[in-house]
DNA sequence: AGCACGCCGACT
DNA sequence: GTCGGCGTGCTC
């Protein structure tokens, strides 16, 4: 008899299981990785399945396949593997895990749809067929429906209904807004609505622009601009980000990469590694400018010369057009990019072009390490401590498990590359589990830039409240003097970054997060930064009437401070307000780049990746708030952010400087900036052992939400006595279970969180009484959610 | 999640 | 005596 194992598409838990279906001799043709029809549940409704392997045995009580919606496998059956892999370590379903492994746009839901099965059944309500039958295209449900009714021929069974597979356009495209024709005017001097008015004068400024951004700068919610879309003073229209990754740029002759000592002593030992039957995962440290790109090319080649494929996975921000253009001019047609500057309709392509073989290089951002290769032989993940290889968003897969699965399979080359890499990592490489490379010089000899702690108590006892101590302000000077160009960093966004009450104490928070509002001077509005909600600003504390106070400097603030201090700097400032429209990110660093500007301020997002020749000073302007945040991983987070804001200074000729200012400089941490980077390493491994922290052992982070804090904390604990009871009976050891508390963030986008750590060393018997907990948490539990993260990001 | 089964009270 | 309320448990 013939059968397959086939996951169903389910969000509940506890149907989530593989079941047996047998395959009728019509459908032989089904592979692992095709999608089928199946009945399922006493009903029989039809629903979509996948099927994941195939068998031949004897089996009573199964049903048939109904039917086959792929003639060829979507994903490889090593893809399949995948999915069981993410399902078992992320805690989501089976096709929450198909679907991640699939590029947007191809992720095809089944939708009810009309079918016409008898046109003489519908007798008298012709003309409802007819008006059916004009309708273009497949007959959805629900467009039939907003057109006519249908339900007397549903009951002649003149028409049926049946499910047909749809793309998921989700995440198409970006909505823009211009205004229509003159209608503006004429409406604002009929109505005096203060938030319309806003946007319409914004829309008379900019032309067209991005919804989100128009909603940002008029501080309104998007509901007001699809009330002025409903009376005709705006459009709303969806833009298609097309850009077609290689258009008007030529693929030209490779040129010869020359390698220095160091790095070609490097480049030959990953050569052997990737040559052997089953290479170990290799770590590269090099400090920023050592060339690791050139050895990536390099290996990237040979891959290629033995007819293997090659997946790069870079963060978002690396993948710049200069770097894409870079591998294009090298590989031509063998490259495919995947990241989310392409349109939906470009990534599918790009999947496509891998699929078929076409292409055999791939670069891409987190999801590109689910490229469908046919065999690979290399994968590389550049700054591999980079957050952004963790999906934030159900199932939370890290791009690196994913890769090391994929490499073990394959018995390909996986190759991490960073300036500061993840202590795990740094860990693994020590002992032994990984094979470990240094790259210690810069190519032209450049110097490290050095690095000094400015005490900014010193400032305050002076006088000095201003956020650009004196040292500062003197190597900013002797920077603009000499022509060059200086970079601050910032990590705190908006104009201030708390208001509070300096009478009775009050704190003004989000109403739906436990989170302090930020205030934005651009648009006059209080923000959080968690949920996105505005609020009007207030002018008297609700508890007392005294008047609030805004405090704590953000970008904003920043930029008028610095702009005072140095009238006749060019500032540029960068931060997800004024990066949000496409490309703006990389337009920004280009004329920075092309010295249009002399400082650019901003957060995270310029602390990384950029090669700027004329930059000699680098600031971080406050390095408190990184360093004493609640969380095991804060001392590497601040340490590996000082270091990539130190890569920033001195990339050119000049030697570069870098400042770091501070309440606390004598906190431990500054002790290790000059030094070799391995020492902060293995005395913050030391600090991990002691206190049993990753790499030592694995976290699971188990949130339950609720409407009600009681109902959070209460279902929590009867998550926690339930595990406990699981754990005793099986007798785990290293186990140590943290008790059920408000979550440090207890409030989030209107829930309650509670939360449970837990520290043990993960094991499948572990995952699966994790995912017992889920499913009988969810059959008790109907007024809370539990959610689980095996090694969070952070434990907040 | 759906959907059927089943065990109780309200109604013709 | 039957109809329908929703609590319970299974889905190849």
């Amino acid at each position: 008899m013939k059968l397959a194992e086939i996951a169903i598409e389910t969000k509940a838990m506890a149907a989530d299981k593989l079941y047996t279906y047998a395959v009728p001799s019509e459908l032989d043709f089904i592979m692992p990785g095709c999608r089928v029809k199946v009945p399922f549940g006493r009903g029989n409704r039809e629903i979509q399945g996948l099927v994941l392997s195939r068998f031949d045995g004897e089996a009573d009580r199964v049903k048939d396949i109904a039917e086959a919606i792929d003639k060829t496998p979507l994903i490889s059956s090593e893809l399949c593997q995948i999915v069981r892999f993410m399902k078992e370590r992320t805690f989501c379903t089976y096709f929450d895990a198909f679907k991640a492994a699939l590029p947007t746009g191809c992720r095809i839901k089944l939708k009810k749809a009309y079918k016409i099965a008898d046109e003489d059944a519908a007798g008298e309500h012709r003309e409802i067929l007819e008006a059916v039958k004009s309708i273009k295209g497949a007959l959805f449900c629900d467009v039939v429906d907003n057109k006519v009714d249908v339900s007397p021929l549903l009951k002649s069974g003149a028409i049926v209904e049946i499910s047909l597979p749809e793309k998921d356009m989700a995440e198409l495209s970006q909505l823009f807004c211009r205004l229509c024709g003159e209608t503006a005017e004429k409406y604002l001097a009929e109505n005096d609505l203060e938030k319309h008015r806003r946007v319409i004068e914004m829309l008379f400024d900019e032309g067209e622009m991005p919804l989100s951004e128009l909603c940002y700068a008029a501080g309104v919610s998007a509901s007001v601009p699809k009330t002025l879309e409903k009376r005709g003073v705006l459009e709303i229209f969806e833009n298609r980000i097309i850009r077609n990754p290689f258009a008007g740029k030529k693929a030209k002759i490779s040129q010869n990469i020359e390698l220095n000592e160091a790095q070609n002593k490097v480049f030959t030992d990953l050569e052997k590694l990737m040559a052997q039957d089953k290479p170990t995962a290799a770590l590269l440290k090099g400090v920023t400018g050592s060339g690791k790109t050139l050895i990536y090319t390099k290996l990237c080649d040979k891959a290629l010369s033995e007819g293997k494929d090659a997946i790069l996975l870079l963060p978002e921000i690396s993948l710049t057009p200069q770097f894409v253009e870079r591998f294009y001019s090298r590989y031509g047609e063998k490259l495919a990019l995947l990241h989310s500057g392409l349109s939906v309709g470009e990534r599918y392509d790009e999947w496509c072009k891998i699929k078929s073989g076409a292409a055999k290089i791939v670069i891409g951002t987190r999801s590109a390490v689910f490229a469908p290769t046919a065999s690979l032989g290399l994968i590389i993940i550049d700054e591999e401590q980079e957050f952004t290889y963790k999906s934030e968003m159900q199932p939370k897969y890290h791009a690196r498990d994913i890769a090391r699965f994929r490499a073990g399979k394959n018995n390909a080359l996986l190759l991490l590359g960073s300036a500061t890499p993840d202590i795990e990592s740094y860990y693994k490489a020590k002992s032994g589990i990984y094979s470990y490379f240094e790259l210690n010089e810069r190519y032209n000899d450049q110097k490290m830039p050095e690095i000094v702690v400015a005490d900014m108590r010193e400032e305050l006892s002076e006088g000095n409240t201003s956020i650009i101590g004196k040292e500062l302000m003197e190597e900013i000077n002797l920077c603009l003097e000499k022509k060059e160009q200086v970079i601050l960093f910032l990590n705190r966004r908006g104009y201030n970054t708390h208001i509070g009450c300096p009478v009775c104490g009050y704190v003004a928070k989000c109403e739906n997060c436990s989170i302090s509002l930020t205030y934005h001077l651009k648009n006059n509005m209080e923000i959080c930064h968690y949920c996105g909600i505005m609020h009007e600003p207030k002018e008297k504390c609700p508890d007392c009437g005294a008047r609030l106070k805004r405090i704590g400097v953000g970008t904003q603030k920043a930029e008028e401070e610095i702009s005072a201090a140095f009238p006749t700097a060019r500032i540029l400032r960068m931060d997800t307000d004024t990066t949000s429209r496409k490309n703006a990110h990389e337009q920004l660093i280009d004329k920075f780049k092309n010295k249009e500007y002399d400082i650019l301020l901003g957060t995270q997002m310029i602390a990384k990746g950029h090669d700027i020749p004329n930059v000699t000073l680098a600031a971080v302007l406050f390095a408190d708030p990184m360093i004493y945040v609640n969380d095991y991983r804060a001392n590497e987070r601040a340490y590996a952010m000082f270091m990539q804001v130190g890569g920033r200074a001195g990339r050119g000729e000049q030697p570069g400087k870098v400042i770091i200012q501070t309440f606390t400089p004598k906190n431990l941490i500054f002790s290790y900036l000059n030094k070799d980077s391995n020492e902060f390493f293995d005395e913050e491994l030391g600090f991990r052992k002691l206190m049993v922290f990753p790499p030592f052992c694995d976290i699971y982070k188990l949130i339950v939400t609720a409407q009600t804090p009681e109902n959070s904390l209460n279902a929590a604990k009867w998550a926690e006595s339930e595990l406990a009871k699981r754990v005793a009976n099986k007798n785990m050891k290293n186990f140590i279970m943290f008790p059920a508390t408000a979550a440090p963030i207890e409030k989030l986008f209107g829930k309650y969180r509670a939360r449970i750590l837990i520290k043990c060393k993960d094991s499948a018997e572990m995952r699966a009484e994790i995912t017992n907990l889920i499913i009988e948490f969810n059959k008790l539990m109907k007024t809370a959610e539990l959610s689980v993260e095996r090694n969070p990001i952070s434990v907040l």
